[in-house]
Parts: structure tokens; sequence; C-alpha cells
DNA sequence: CTAAAAAAGTGAAATATTACATTTTTTATA
DNA sequence: TATAAAAAATGTAATATTTCACTTTTTTAG
């Protein structure tokens, strides 16, 4: 799904970097953290809700959750993965405050509230963060398009293939890496059923590409994986 | 696939209005306009080309376009279908002057072209300006999402029926048009073979839902249509 | 106007994907 | 720890979609 180097956790991450350096001042920056009280939230909690206004953003400093929609038949859908640190729900500051998505714990999580009138006013008053506000955006976009074409043009194998690298070299950043997705919502993740799913892990074991024990997998063959994510 | 008011087309007529407008002044809007000389552009000639450096925007002042994206193994998407007055290659401006994807003329067209660096240098200077561009590409990122969970959840009965009543209602504006995407293309911007697209087309046509003639369409039960569109 | 090229249309076979019914395994909890 | 509930796994049948090989129609260019 996501086959560029830049994604909705790597602008987030830019975001973060990008509030707290040159482009906005300490009290500025200070302002933002709310009243500095840590929310927790538990396993399958939801942050924020598909369909709500949102006053504040979520900065998560530990934890992970992912984006996910829910059409009107009741069908689901994991747009991204994201894990601390991250700026949560920045993708509709700027434009209304209704959120398009929810964005629910995968696991526990610790986080600040980020209040969203606070932000606008320093972007108002400062034309560099705006901009820099406006690049990042812009980038989202960018990936967003590229999710649609992934979607568009691969096949179930080359979806898998292509979310396999990415849960490894961005969220789990390892080779060996305990997922914490059910069949289910790594179905959601791909946009198919979980059986095939569930089939296409276990040709990948079969053919030596992948290691796959309940939750518990190893990428073997990365290259491999590769040609198939490119090949689709 | 577009399922949602806002989209890229719409957006970009914002855009020109809002350049148009209280945002920035008589002055700065004329400078926009680089020399002032017309473009012409034929059907079939690429206007702004994928993975190229972008100096200029276009700003199409008659003709209609398709924004198309063509991956390593030389397959072809259509992501959206765009007609005059629009302003065209807004999506990156602000992130990289590289285009993600090529905008060519699928009818002849006439228009200016607006320098990057001048649109730059006025947005800089004009918070307001910038945060109303930010608005725009966050609406675009929104409509994006919405392609992409469109794509993800509907199957190409759905995705027919969404793009027919889009082209009726945002392209064409009229219940009776004629197409001017080949069946080819048609199958490029649902994301499908293109049988697949002539056997769809007819069977509307034999369930009265549609009336297909070679390129002439008229949209007989946009009712039915809906429905289609939205069960998927 | 006509030949050549491109696009549209067709039907059947191959492939991909889902849906279903059911069993096994894992997880949560009283 | 026993039990119930949830998730995972599996094989098969049904459905959706693509691919292919081909014919017909339309468009284009000389």
């Amino acid at each position: 799904m996501i086959s560029t180097d830049e994604n909705l956790i790597n602008s987030d991450k830019n975001l973060l970097k990008l509030i707290s350096s040159q482009y906005i001042t300490e009290e500025e920056f200070e302002q933002l953290y709310d009243n500095s009280v840590i929310l927790r939230f538990n396993k399958g909690e939801v942050l924020l809700k598909q369909g709500m206004k949102t006053t504040h953003l979520v900065f998560i400093t530990k934890g992970m959750v992912k984006f996910n929609y829910q059409d009107g038949s009741g069908k689901n859908l994991i747009l991204t993965i994201a894990k601390a640190p991250s700026i949560l729900g920045g993708a509709n500051i700027f434009y209304d405050n209704t959120n398009i998505f929810s964005i629910t714990a995968i696991e526990d999580c610790e986080g600040y509230l980020i209040d969203v009138e606070k932000l606008k006013t320093i972007a108002l008053n400062n034309s560099n963060f705006t901009m820099k506000v406006l690049e990042l955006v812009s980038g989202m976009f960018k990936t967003s398009v590229f999710n649609f074409i992934s979607l568009a043009h691969k096949q179930v194998n080359g979806r898998i293939a292509e979310i396999l690298l990415y849960l490894s070299r961005t969220i789990y950043e390892s080779e060996t890496f305990t997922l914490n997705l059910s069949r289910q919502e790594f179905a959601e993740f791909v946009g198919c059923s979980k059986e095939n799913v569930i089939n296409t892990l276990r040709k990948f074991h079969n053919e030596g590409i992948i290691e796959v024990a309940g939750k518990h997998i190893i990428i073997i063959d990365s290259e491999k994986l590769n040609k198939i994510s490119k090949v689709g």
C-alpha cells in the first residue's frame, strides 16, 4: 500500500519536528500542549471518532493506532497504521473540524491533547510555519494518491507483499515482528477478504518468503517480497 | 469514484476563484499570468508530464483533460477528468516540483501558464492566502482518501455507476452526453479491464438504466444508478 | 474516398476472489 | 483452571474478473 518513503506517519513525525523547531517559538510550542495531562487509551479504544467534530489533535507518546474508515454498509477499511511518537488528526485541521476516519488504539497508548484553534492562530501569524504545514499536507496528498494507485493496480498478492514490507520497515523496524492486527484487520488494510489474507500468507510461508506462526512473522526473503509487491 | 461534492476539479475552481478574489491584490493576480501567451494543446497532447519538474502550472480556459498515471510496468490509471476553466498541477506546487502524474488533453484545449515561483512568493507574503491554499490542499487530500475508499470497497458495477454519475453531474452537466474517453480509458478510470467496462455498460443498457450507442450515453434511471453506486 | 489503423465488441476459458460452512486454536474471563 | 467467546484456519462452491483470440465497427490519414 505505501509505496513511497513518505507516508502519514513520517509526515506526522515531520510535523512534530517542525513544531518544535525553528518555525515557531518555544512559547508557542508550549502553548500547544493544552494542560499537559497525560491521557491513557486502552487497546481498542477510539481516540478520534469518524464524523465527529474535533477541537483537539492527539499527540501520542506511546503505543500504536490504526486509521480506520467505516462505510455506510458497515464495512471497515484501514487506511494506515501509526506508532508513537506521532501527531494524530493532522490531515483535517485546516479543512474542517470533522474527522474523515476514526483513530483507534491497537495497543495501549499514552498521549496529550493539542488545541486546534491555538495551532491555527500560530499558523496565521507565521507564514513560514503555514508554508511548512502546506508542504506537509501536500505530502499526505501525494501519499494518498500513491495508495490509490497501488490499490487500483495491484492484486492481493502484491498488496500483501507491500504491506508486509511496510510493517517491517516503517512500523516494527525489524524483519521479525509480532503483528498486533487480527487477520480480519489485516484484510481491512489490504482491501480483501480475511480468507484471502490467510491463504496468501500461507502461500508466502510455503514458498519460503516469510515465516508465519500466528501473529509472529519473519521476513525471510525481502528481495522476493519486494519483487512481488512491484509486479503486483 | 468521486463520492463527495468536493473533487480535484472543484478545488481547482476554488483556487481560481480565490486567486482572483479578496486574498491577493489585482496586481498580484496579474503577475501570475506569465506573459499571457495563449497556448493550444491538441487532443492527446501532454500538458504536464509525470516525473518532470514543473516550473509552471497551466490554467486551461477551454477543453478537457485527464489526470493519468503510468506505473513501472506500463499500466495506465486515470485519476480524474477535469474541464476548463481549471488550474492544473496545483496538487504538487508546495511539495516539490515533480509531477506525480501526467495531464493529457482528451479534447483540444487552450490555456495560459502560471509561474510557480511567483505563486509561492505571493503565498509567503500573505498568510490568509496561504491558509486558503492549505484548506484547498486538505480538501484534495480528503477527496483522494474517499477515492481510495471507493476503489477498495466497491466492485466494478458500483465503480462504473459512480463514474457515470460523476461524468453526468460534474463533467458534462447533463443526463445526455458524448463521452470523449475510449472504452480503454474508461477502464483505466474504473480500474478494470476494457471488456469488463463494455459488458457492464451493456448490462446497464439491457436493464434500462442507461442508453448506450457508442460514445453517446443517456442516463435514464439515475436513481437506480445511484443505488448501484452506493451498494457497490 | 479508401486503405490502414485503432477502437469496440464478443464469447469462452482461465484465474482471482469471495462467501460459506465448519473445525481448530487462541484468548479472555469468571 | 475451566469455560465461553473470539479469532484463525481450511476446503469447497459460487462469483467476479481478466485474458485471449477473434470479428466487426469506427476513425484517421493520405
